[in-house]
DNA sequence: CGCATCTCA
């Protein structure tokens, strides 16, 4: 195809008008055009451009490596897509992605962060009013979609990674396709002359517009430019996506990475943490050099196979003992994560112990082996009990070569599926999107908060399971958030939307007036809304024990996490006084470090903390306190936990009463050894058992007074 | 007496 030259002149004389900073040496300038230049999706710019002016959806499929990420929006920048002040948005599942992509593009457009080229996630907006290609992730899009329904600002949305399906991506899609119908029908009332469509096409197009209009509020009057759309998916099937977009045009980029060769065993294994082990010691003594990275499904298989693994290196000959074993999983504290980018000792092997975080989440460079059982943790949803537990499953098809992937980026490696090959072509060929499988309370609020009323009837990618959706309307009405007639109810409903938490948390704070307890609820939800904020070793049990006795409440678990965040923000801020806020934070960070408090978690429950203040102030509410008096507080919980109510039974276990289960009350809790009559929990989590956790005490006769709906007065 | 694979607003 000889028109994808990649030296477009629109493109030079773009790079030549900006006023990046001086600093940047010519010689740099030169490398980064030489790295774009030499992009397999260089070679196909115009022909790209070509497509995206042709077509109003385009789906992409690109391997990794191709560059389309950080490519596609600096080419149809210089293609004129943001002409008259359009924006294009690109989104990514994570926030790490949007930063480092947006970071990476600003500096091959020789801009300033912010300037030309910037991203926007929670808690952070480097945007400013210049900004023409933005980054940012699916869920900040969909709450920009809450302000602005249209997304008029967008001249072209990407939507990056959206073989992932996650549930924000599923739902974004479903908004665009709307969003997109809408946009095209008022740009058509105003320039029908532009269009000729066939006559069954101007059909469908009508009763689509008639659609949409009604699904989308207060779309008269606004002149509206077209939206151009590109979905962009890893993914060998872009039929899906072709499909849900009405037969949309696919085109393929090629990627860059170097050839893996893929082991399999002969036979099916029957312990993969017992062949994983024997194959970590099989490429350490039989393979060249080159770091290994094993897939496993969770902290404690972690642990236990990096025990094994010191406990046999005794017996190898002494000039073998050089292995170096790096476990890294979500919730290891982030300097210990570190580790996986440093290297090595001289001489050793690097051997990565880690969770579905390698995946996708870090890139660790160097690796050259691949260990995959073909196992994964995953979250399901069960619409009966409302529980959502987590099993281990076999991994899809895709995910077995997104893994195998991680060892082909630095050069050639291999990759050992500890499994037969015949299986491989049994797994199913992408995991379930996640949609089917969770929890859709907050989705229906969101959506209602959209204007879009009818959820069954919502056009959504896939499906979610009818039950599930019931079950999760339910819950909101019983929050009171919708009416009897499933609309957003005023002022509960549009207030609960309006916050970035879940329902039931949202709940707390909108009624937290009413028991005068808004300023202790804001931390409280903050608290809950963050993973575990005490970080327990095992190895220090008692002394992490004494050292959280000094916060804990006989009244609960969430009193506790109030008295924590409050001796913090103390702490914090005693330290500002005497000191710079630098260096009173990294007092902090050994606050926590000898308190047994994750740092991580605290600092993420902090922005919550002042995003939801701002947000609530924002409302109109009035920040009303206790003072010392906790039972306001506590009946608050009790009117917006309500469903998360437990009774004792006489054997010592707990009754939750909405679901009928019976339940624990988890070790970690303060009160594990107090065993209250009537408690009610944030969240009940399946093992072993059915455990409970963050409990606070309540009194029966609360529910009945602060809860009707769900209980009544038995005589 | 013992848990959280990973994200997002």
């Amino acid at each position: 195809m000889p028109s994808m030259a990649s030296n477009d002149s629109t493109h030079t004389a773009n790079i030549n008008q900006l006023n990046g900073p001086k600093t940047d040496s010519l010689d740099r300038r030169q490398k980064i055009e030489q790295h774009r230049k030499a992009l397999p999706i260089a070679t196909v710019e115009k022909k790209l451009l070509e497509e995206v002016s042709n077509n109003d959806i385009l789906i992409i499929v690109g391997e990794t490596g191709s560059g389309k990420t950080t490519q596609l929006p600096q080419y149809l920048f210089n293609g004129g897509f943001c002409r008259n002040g359009g924006i294009i948005g690109i989104t990514q599942p994570r926030r790490v992605a949007a930063v480092t992509v947006a970071k990476r593009v600003a500096e091959e457009c020789g801009a300033t962060l912010g300037q030309k080229v910037g991203y926007s996630i929670r808690f952070e907006d480097t945007t400013s009013s210049s900004t023409r290609i933005k980054y940012m992730t699916d869920g900040l899009l969909l709450r920009e979609a809450l302000l602005d329904p249209y997304l008029s600002k967008y001249s072209v949305i990407i939507v990056d990674e959206a073989h992932e399906r996650t549930v924000q991506t599923d739902v974004l899609l479903g908004l665009l396709k709307t969003v997109q119908k809408t946009r095209s029908s008022s740009a058509s009332d105003v320039a029908c002359s532009d269009h000729t469509k066939p006559d069954n096409g101007a059909m469908l197009e009508k009763e689509a517009i008639v659609q949409s209009t009604s699904i989308l509020k207060h779309s008269r009057g606004k002149k509206l430019s077209p939206l151009k759309l590109i979905i962009m998916s890893a993914s060998l099937d872009a039929r899906v996506f072709s499909e849900y977009f009405g037969g949309a045009r696919a085109v393929h980029v090629q990627g860059r990475q170097f050839p893996v060769d893929i082991l399999y065993t002969r036979q099916p294994e029957t312990d993969y943490v017992d062949a994983a082990l024997i194959t970590i010691f099989q490429i350490h003594l039989e393979e060249g050099p080159g770091d290994v990275l094993v897939f496993l499904t969770g902290q404690e298989e972690i642990e236990s196979i990096e025990r094994l693994v010191q406990d046999r290196l005794p017996k190898l000959p002494e000039s073998k003992r050089n292995i170096s074993i790096i476990p890294i999983f979500a919730s290891l504290p982030s300097e210990k994560q570190m580790k996986v980018f440093l290297p090595a000792p001289a001489g050793f092997r690097k051997v990565i112990l880690a969770t579905n975080i390698a995946e996708t989440s870090v890139t660790i460079p160097g690796i050259k082996y691949v260990i995959d059982p073909g196992m994964v943790k995953v979250r399901t949803y069960d619409p009966n009990t409302g529980i959502e537990p987590l099993i281990i499953v076999k991994t899809s098809k895709a995910q077995a070569l997104q893994r195998s992937g991680r060892a082909g980026r630095d050069g050639p490696g291999k990759c050992y599926r500890l499994y037969p090959e015949n299986e491989f072509y049994k797994l199913k060929d992408s995991t379930m999107p996640e949609i089917k499988r969770c929890n859709l309370s907050n989705v229906i609020l969101q959506l209602k908060a959209l204007g879009i009323d009818d959820i069954i009837g919502f056009d959504f990618i896939e499906e979610p399971d009818r039950r599930a959706i019931i079950k999760s309307m339910e819950l909101l009405f019983l929050l009171g958030a919708l009416t009897d007639d499933g609309k957003l109810s005023d002022p509960v409903g549009h207030q609960m939307s309006r916050l970035p938490l879940d329902p039931i948390y949202s709940k707390a704070l909108v009624v937290a007036n009413q028991f005068s307890c808004l300023e202790e609820m804001l931390i409280v939800v903050s608290m809950l809304s963050v993973e575990s904020i005490f970080y327990v070793p095992r190895e220090k049990l008692e002394e992490s024990r004494t050292a959280l006795k000094s916060f804990s409440s006989t009244e609960g678990d969430h009193l506790t996490l109030l008295n924590t965040y409050r001796a913090s923000d103390e702490f914090l801020e005693k330290g500002k006084l005497v000191s710079s806020n630098e260096k009173a934070e990294k007092n902090l960070r050994k606050w926590c470090k000898e308190n047994f408090i994750n740092n991580r978690s605290l600092k993420h429950a902090r922005d919550i903390h002042s995003q939801i203040r701002r947000n609530v102030e924002q409302m109109g509410l009035r920040i009303t306190s206790c003072g010392e008096d906790m039972l306001p507080l506590r009946r608050c919980l009790s009117a917006s936990f309500f469903l998360n109510a437990a009774l004792k039974q006489p054997d010592g276990t707990y009754r939750a009463l909405s679901s009928g289960l019976t339940v624990q009350i988890h070790p970690s809790s303060v009160l594990f050894r107090a065993k209250p009559e009537c408690i009610i929990f944030d969240e009940l989590v399946r093992t072993n058992q059915n455990y409970i956790r963050n409990i606070s005490i309540i009194d029966y006769l609360w529910l009945i007074e602060l809860a009707p709906q769900c209980y009544a007065l038995q005589e």
